[in-house]
DNA sequence: GTAGGGTTAG
């Protein structure tokens, strides 16, 4: 029997997750793309295009590259014929292994097959030969584009900054924003998202001028991608490549929510300008904030989040640990809130520069007619003091 | 129906 696709495929391969993650060696995860590929071969329909693209997008999903290059070889054999959405992830695949040749050879198939004009396809193939070292074939794809979209635009961006021309990666952006105030009126596709905003922060950070960060930016907030948690560890990283370590701990004490990646680099900020005590602070509230989500987890499963005290704790300890989202979260979640709650949730806000947020708690609080005259006044004065100024 | 571009440290 056949199975119909491709949520089929995608059933399939979700089981193949969750029984994937019974195993941590390298080996059991090699095997468990093996088997996808042995099912494949039991249940899908080999004369059809689309289990095929689906088998190719899954494997180079899940980082098997070769096995993926390997599964389009395979159906070009079988003589099947391609169609656009098959390149873009057998191209992805090629850079991926930074595999020229095959690129190479698949560009010539997608020219064969009347597809190099696709922007799908383009924008792969210019990804390709940029981390396969060929810059200037890239840019020929990329001047013959008649209508380009941000894709294409930040793959080449990302192609100077990969070749160390970060400088030239600035002055592609700078053409970009040039070309769109040119235009009248919003073209589909041409609108910077954070992506292209954290491809040319990533150049402003190797060009370590202050001027220019700040100039990108801006443009970001312009933009209202400045919150974005990837814009912000970019925009983090830039500064400090900068030497402005006060204005990348600004970006980072501002942030809502802090991955691995905003920690880590905020950490290491400080040890490579020798600022080896800040650096073991944040090293402990980090410790803290992850002993501390243990315990709002314990807490959960002992059902105590439904008592203000503990609550309004867990709160507190997620504000002072960095954890505005976190924090806004568990107060968003609490049944009943004690004026305490709320102005821990101020005070949270007030700390890492959320005025907005922080008024807005605050006015809440009025209207639920929870506040008291002597606690309001000092609200205000901690309010002005700390972030309307 | 399926498809393309991005960030830290070591």
């Amino acid at each position: 029997m056949k199975i119909p696709n491709p949520i089929s495929l995608h059933l399939l391969t979700i089981s193949f997750k969750i029984h994937k993650n019974h195993f941590s060696t390298a080996a059991a995860a090699a095997s468990t793309n093996t088997n996808l590929t042995t099912l494949f071969n039991k249940y899908f329909d080999k004369t059809d295009v689309y289990s095929w693209n689906s088998l190719i997008a899954e494997l180079a999903r899940g980082g098997d590259s070769c096995e993926s290059l390997r599964a389009f070889s395979w159906m070009r054999k079988l003589d099947i014929k391609p169609n656009r959405s098959t390149f873009p992830c057998a191209i992805k695949s090629c850079s991926a292994l930074f595999d020229l040749n095959s690129g190479e050879q698949t560009h010539q198939q997608a020219l064969v097959f009347g597809f190099e004009s696709d922007l799908f396809v383009s924008s792969a193939l210019i990804d390709m030969y940029s981390k396969c070292g060929k810059l200037s074939n890239a840019r020929v794809l990329f001047d013959e584009i008649p209508q380009r979209n941000i894709v294409t635009w930040t793959s080449l961006i990302t192609g100077y900054v990969k070749n160390d021309d970060a400088h030239e990666a600035l002055m592609v952006f700078k053409e970009f924003l040039f070309e769109k105030s040119k235009g009248n009126g919003e073209e589909v596709g041409t609108s910077v998202d954070s992506v292209a905003m954290v491809s040319v922060l990533s150049a402003c950070a190797r060009v370590s001028n202050k001027a220019v960060s700040e100039g990108v930016h801006g443009v970001a907030i312009k933009v209202g991608l400045d919150k974005v948690m990837g814009v912000e560890n970019t925009l983090l990283d830039a500064y400090a490549k900068c030497g402005e370590v006060s204005l990348s701990r600004k970006v980072f004490d501002e942030m809502a929510e802090k991955d691995v990646v905003s920690w880590n680099s905020m950490i290491a900020v400080y040890a490579q300008n020798g600022l080896s005590t800040d650096a073991f602070e944040l090293v402990h509230m980090m410790g803290a904030l992850r002993v501390g989500m243990c315990l709002h987890d314990q807490v959960l499963k002992m059902g105590y989040v439904n008592n203000v005290i503990v609550a309004t704790s867990i709160i507190d300890m997620y504000c002072k640990c960095g954890q505005a989202e976190m924090a806004r979260n568990a107060f968003d979640g609490m049944k009943e809130k004690n004026v305490r709650s709320w102005t821990a949730m101020i005070a949270g806000y007030g700390m890492h520069g959320f005025a907005r947020e922080a008024l807005d708690v605050f006015y809440k609080m009025i209207w639920a007619g929870l506040v008291e005259f002597t606690r309001m006044w000092s609200l205000q004065r901690f309010l002005r003091g700390n972030c309307l100024n």
